[in-house]
DNA sequence: TATGAATGAGCATTCATTCAT
DNA sequence: TATGAATGAATGCTCATTCAT
């Protein structure tokens, strides 16, 4: 099972969606298309599961990161560069790979899936701004904004690096913002 | 020609891009397949088309706006509340429609199509920049960070708002910020 | 007219029947495919003209060399050797046109046309018959057996040369054939 | 395999190259398009197979009538009548097919094709003309000469066969020119 | 007479999925 | 449980031909 999604995932880096057929997964990850097809129920099944795969990985990455704040144990504003780091990391691992996943396999993810990642986001999101001074809609605010600052900049420092602007000082920016909002 | 465009908009709003066919797309478009391969040299060749459409009418909603600030007659941190107003707007003509394109047409726009959009980008957060105070690397990096922020935000905006926050809050946050980056 | 059989020609040579497209047809001609269709009903058509063409050409030459020979001017065992060079003459002057007449083109000669090119032959090879000592039917067999041979040679010394027998040889060994069959 | 060949070939007979598409193949071999895909790469592959197939049996006959003059038990002189009498009988067998693999298939011999059949053409002519009498340029000469000859009469024979000339006496005169060359 | 945009029947081919072994 | 040959619906695309201008 993890050898046909590791087969998946290894057509999609190299030959795209496209050319990662059924019968083509199978040959990879060294099993017939019935076996592939006793472990999963069609095509679309595979990718969805590599999805969830990445997502799962994602939130525990966050969540490694976040626990002590949500513990009170640290503050946000102290975390989040370091989140946005590890997040880049992640992200460095298999890079092709995760870009096939947000372009090719973006529409796989139907109403189902966005609400479930929503809720979870809303989650932390909440917990985060619970921890905020101010007024709570406009912590719940400030945390959401975060949120969405830090996984863009996360992914776009991985996939489309702007040459012309120095890494650090996005990192110094991205770290001076956190600070404006967070505290 | 553009009506087969809209036929292909219509289609991909409706049902998706599965099933915009070729033959499904010259249907509704009232022309003979042959006609549309008379002005398309393939499926992907409308689709891309579409997507060209739509990234041209983004670049003229941001101009429209931003004009003024290159032109040194107002201040981006003035400009970029109400850009951010447009591109809402605009995203809000046609969610359905803007949503597939951003997930289900994503593997269309090739490397090249990546690299003039960076391109295009380049230009207006660096002539931003130019007129921030500070070092350059720093207003670079501030003009950069706005610009993710605002494309993200008006996106999740329309397609994945987030309930539990007050719209309006998250409009004055990122005036906030905004002003704290570009003053 | 001459200008698309011509074009035809042209594309059989350089890319073969099956991209000489009609469109591709009347481009070359310098012509619109409307007018393709006013001189010729269809594509088939173009290509048999073609032929036909072709055939004339070959019937001219044949018939130039053995004029004399049916006039009782001229033996014909002296004149076969030099038809069989004027054969060879020809097919050498567009050679990748003349085999793709006869490999490509050969479907569209439909029974009517064999049967034509027969009766040619017949007429020919009995003629020349006539003019040959011993029973008529021995004299029949002779002058048959000649065209072919000739028409055969004539074609593969140009189209699929034997690089392993000498060419004058081959001439010689026909000419001492031609005198054992007709003298 | 074969079923979806003789279903090609029985097409072919039947209602031409043209007619013969892949779908009515695998309809007529009682399979679905799918398993003919399994076997054949594409449409040309089909024929191209035919042609194979066809190519191989003429040479079986070809060679098991000449195995004794290669070996010289017998002189070719003796053995050719009886070759282009089993070629004749090998065309006869399916003549519309024979007649149609050398028109509407001929396109599909390729360059490749060409050599190979030359080659092995090249050796059975070469050993022939070892076996004669007098200097080896010319022995090769009459040795190429004779298997153009025979290849040609015999495919005539059947295809087009002359109504006026009588079919023994044909035979005769081709003993005749064997005995005057290969002795 | 010339044009060329429009037509659409028709074809080769793919690939997710099944099921008898 | 594993296999993989067989399936066939579905699709992108071509190109000869027409006809209004």
């Amino acid at each position: 099972m993890s050898a046909i999604l590791e087969a998946a995932a290894c057509l999609l880096e190299e030959t795209g969606f496209h050319s990662a057929t059924t019968n083509a997964i199978a040959r990879r990850a060294g099993v017939s298309i019935g076996s592939l097809y006793q472990y999963f129920t069609s095509r679309e099944d595979i990718f969805r599961a590599l999805l969830a795969e990445h997502q799962a990985a994602a939130h525990a990455c966050v969540h490694r990161v976040l626990e002590p704040v949500l513990a009170g144990k640290r503050g946000p504003a102290k975390a989040l560069p370091e989140l946005l780091q590890k997040l880049v990391e992640m992200h460095r691992e298999r890079p092709r790979l995760m870009r096939a996943m947000t372009t090719e396999l973006a529409h796989l993810i139907g109403d189902d899936g966005r609400k479930q990642e929503a809720q979870e986001m809303e989650e932390l999101v909440t917990q985060v701004a619970a921890r905020l001074p101010g007024p709570p809609g406009v912590a719940l605010a400030k945390s959401w904004m975060v949120a969405e600052l830090t996984s863009q900049v996360s992914r776009t420092l991985v996939h489309e690096p702007p040459e012309y602007v120095d890494p650090a000082e996005i990192q110094a920016v991205f770290t001076r913002l956190v600070n404006f909002l967070l505290k």
